[in-house]
DNA sequence: GCCAACGTTGGC
DNA sequence: GCCAACGTTGGC
Protein backbone atom coordinates (compact mmCIF):
# COMPACT_ATOMS: atom_id res chain seq x y z
CA UNK A 1 0.00 0.00 0.00
CA UNK A 2 1.51 3.63 -0.67
CA UNK A 3 2.88 5.55 1.82
CA UNK A 4 0.23 7.87 3.76
CA UNK A 5 0.66 10.94 5.35
CA UNK A 6 -0.79 12.77 9.03
CA UNK A 7 -1.12 15.38 10.92
CA UNK A 8 -0.50 14.79 14.91
CA UNK A 9 -1.56 16.75 17.17
CA UNK A 10 0.16 17.49 20.89
CA UNK A 11 0.20 20.24 23.54
CA UNK A 12 3.46 21.14 23.76
CA UNK A 13 3.67 21.63 27.22
CA UNK A 14 2.78 18.22 27.55
CA UNK A 15 4.83 16.84 24.93
CA UNK A 16 6.42 18.85 21.71
CA UNK A 17 8.50 18.28 19.01
CA UNK A 18 11.52 19.24 21.31
CA UNK A 19 10.72 16.05 23.67
CA UNK A 20 10.17 13.76 20.52
CA UNK A 21 13.90 15.15 19.41
CA UNK A 22 15.28 14.24 22.23
CA UNK A 23 13.38 11.31 22.97
CA UNK A 24 14.16 10.13 19.12
CA UNK A 25 10.69 7.80 19.41
CA UNK A 26 7.72 8.40 21.61
CA UNK A 27 4.66 5.53 21.91
CA UNK A 28 0.90 7.99 20.70
CA UNK A 29 -0.61 6.61 23.97
CA UNK A 30 -3.77 8.21 25.58
CA UNK A 31 -5.58 8.72 22.47
CA UNK A 32 -9.38 7.86 23.53
CA UNK A 33 -11.06 8.80 20.52
CA UNK A 34 -12.48 5.89 18.27
CA UNK A 35 -11.47 7.62 14.92
CA UNK A 36 -7.93 8.64 16.04
CA UNK A 37 -7.97 4.92 17.20
CA UNK A 38 -8.59 3.21 14.08
CA UNK A 39 -6.78 5.41 11.63
CA UNK A 40 -3.40 4.04 14.34
CA UNK A 41 -4.55 0.38 14.58
CA UNK A 42 -6.04 0.18 10.97
CA UNK A 43 -4.71 2.83 8.12
CA UNK A 44 -1.29 3.75 9.52
CA UNK A 45 1.79 1.88 8.46
CA UNK A 46 5.39 1.90 9.14
CA UNK A 47 7.57 4.73 7.36
CA UNK A 48 4.32 6.94 6.99
CA UNK A 49 4.96 10.42 7.21
CA UNK A 50 4.10 12.63 9.69
CA UNK A 51 3.58 16.75 10.47
CA UNK A 52 3.71 16.91 14.33
CA UNK A 53 1.47 19.49 15.36
CA UNK A 54 1.50 21.75 18.69
CA UNK A 55 -2.38 22.55 19.17
CA UNK A 56 -2.60 25.16 22.47
CA UNK A 57 -0.06 26.52 21.54
CA UNK A 58 1.49 30.04 21.15
CA UNK A 59 1.12 30.24 18.51
CA UNK A 60 -0.20 27.04 17.06
CA UNK A 61 1.03 24.95 14.24
CA UNK A 62 3.34 22.66 12.43
CA UNK A 63 6.52 21.95 14.13
CA UNK A 64 8.44 19.56 12.13
CA UNK A 65 8.16 15.85 10.94
CA UNK A 66 8.43 12.22 12.15
CA UNK A 67 7.76 8.72 10.93
CA UNK A 68 5.90 6.02 11.99
CA UNK A 69 8.13 3.51 13.41
CA UNK A 70 6.19 0.45 14.94
CA UNK A 71 2.69 -0.57 13.82
CA UNK A 72 0.09 -0.43 16.95
CA UNK A 73 0.27 -2.02 19.84
CA UNK A 74 -2.32 -2.17 23.11
CA UNK A 75 -1.79 0.98 24.73
CA UNK A 76 -0.92 0.15 28.55
CA UNK A 77 -2.35 3.05 30.17
CA UNK A 78 -5.82 2.18 29.82
CA UNK A 79 -5.04 -0.74 32.55
CA UNK A 80 -3.19 1.51 34.90
CA UNK A 81 -5.71 2.57 37.65
CA UNK A 82 -4.11 5.65 38.71
CA UNK A 83 -3.79 7.19 35.20
CA UNK A 84 -6.54 9.16 34.02
CA UNK A 85 -6.73 7.46 31.11
CA UNK A 86 -7.36 4.42 32.31
CA UNK A 87 -10.52 2.43 30.81
CA UNK A 88 -12.42 0.35 33.38
CA UNK A 89 -13.72 -1.30 30.40
CA UNK A 90 -11.08 -2.53 28.57
CA UNK A 91 -9.35 -6.03 29.72
CA UNK A 92 -6.53 -7.61 28.97
CA UNK A 93 -8.21 -10.53 26.85
CA UNK A 94 -10.11 -6.92 25.60
CA UNK A 95 -8.40 -4.08 25.08
CA UNK A 96 -9.97 -1.13 24.08
CA UNK A 97 -7.52 1.60 23.13
CA UNK A 98 -3.95 1.37 20.96
CA UNK A 99 -1.28 3.26 19.62
CA UNK A 100 1.57 3.43 17.10
CA UNK A 101 5.10 4.62 17.35
CA UNK A 102 6.42 7.64 16.32
CA UNK A 103 9.76 8.28 16.08
CA UNK A 104 11.22 11.86 15.21
CA UNK A 105 12.52 13.52 11.78
CA UNK A 106 13.14 16.46 11.63
CA UNK A 107 11.89 19.80 13.52
CA UNK A 108 11.19 22.81 11.37
CA UNK A 109 13.33 25.92 11.21
CA UNK A 110 10.33 28.02 11.16
CA UNK A 111 7.15 27.03 13.07
CA UNK A 112 4.59 26.80 10.42
CA UNK A 113 1.67 28.80 12.16
CA UNK A 114 -1.95 28.10 12.13
CA UNK A 115 -2.60 31.49 10.76
CA UNK A 116 -0.22 31.09 8.18
CA UNK A 117 -1.85 27.73 7.12
CA UNK A 118 -5.13 29.61 6.70
CA UNK A 119 -3.50 32.11 4.17
CA UNK A 120 -2.57 29.15 2.20
CA UNK A 121 -4.39 27.92 -0.65
CA UNK A 122 -2.35 24.51 -1.26
CA UNK A 123 -3.51 23.72 2.43
CA UNK A 124 -7.28 24.92 2.45
CA UNK A 125 -9.24 21.42 2.50
CA UNK A 126 -6.85 19.83 5.36
CA UNK A 127 -9.20 19.36 8.13
CA UNK A 128 -7.54 21.00 10.99
CA UNK A 129 -8.42 24.44 9.43
CA UNK A 130 -12.15 22.96 9.45
CA UNK A 131 -13.58 25.35 12.35
CA UNK A 132 -14.40 23.16 15.33
CA UNK A 133 -12.53 19.99 14.58
CA UNK A 134 -10.93 18.47 17.60
CA UNK A 135 -9.71 15.12 15.61
CA UNK A 136 -6.62 14.85 17.01
CA UNK A 137 -4.81 12.77 14.09
CA UNK A 138 -6.13 13.64 10.89
CA UNK A 139 -4.68 12.47 7.23
CA UNK A 140 -3.42 14.64 4.66
CA UNK A 141 -2.17 14.39 0.85
CA UNK A 142 1.47 14.43 0.09
CA UNK A 143 0.86 17.81 -1.56
CA UNK A 144 -0.21 18.86 1.46
CA UNK A 145 2.47 17.26 3.77
CA UNK A 146 5.28 18.70 0.95
CA UNK A 147 4.03 22.33 1.04
CA UNK A 148 4.13 22.07 4.93
CA UNK A 149 7.81 21.07 4.93
CA UNK A 150 8.53 23.43 2.15
CA UNK A 151 6.99 26.45 4.16
CA UNK A 152 8.48 24.64 7.18
CA UNK A 153 12.33 25.18 5.80
C1' DG B 1 -32.46 4.41 18.39
C1' DC B 2 -33.28 9.22 19.64
C1' DC B 3 -31.65 13.22 21.69
C1' DA B 4 -30.60 16.30 25.67
C1' DA B 5 -27.05 16.99 28.84
C1' DC B 6 -22.53 17.00 29.68
C1' DG B 7 -17.49 17.04 29.03
C1' DT B 8 -13.52 18.13 26.24
C1' DT B 9 -10.85 20.44 22.78
C1' DG B 10 -8.55 24.23 21.22
C1' DG B 11 -8.44 28.92 19.14
C1' DC B 12 -8.74 33.39 20.60
C1' DG C 1 -11.19 32.70 30.83
C1' DC C 2 -14.62 32.40 27.18
C1' DC C 3 -17.12 29.94 24.03
C1' DA C 4 -18.14 27.28 19.65
C1' DA C 5 -18.06 22.80 18.03
C1' DC C 6 -18.39 18.25 18.53
C1' DG C 7 -18.06 13.41 20.73
C1' DT C 8 -19.94 10.57 24.30
C1' DT C 9 -23.17 9.12 27.66
C1' DG C 10 -27.36 7.68 29.50
C1' DG C 11 -32.38 8.01 30.16
C1' DC C 12 -36.32 6.82 27.89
Amino acid sequence: MAKKYWLMKSEPETYSIDDLERDKTTWWDSIRNYQARNFMTKEMKVGDDVIFYHSNATPPGAAGTGTVSNPAKVDPTQFDKKSDYFEKRASKERPMWFCVELAFKKKFKNLVSLEEMKEQKPLENMLILRKGNRLSITPLSKAEFEHLVKLGK
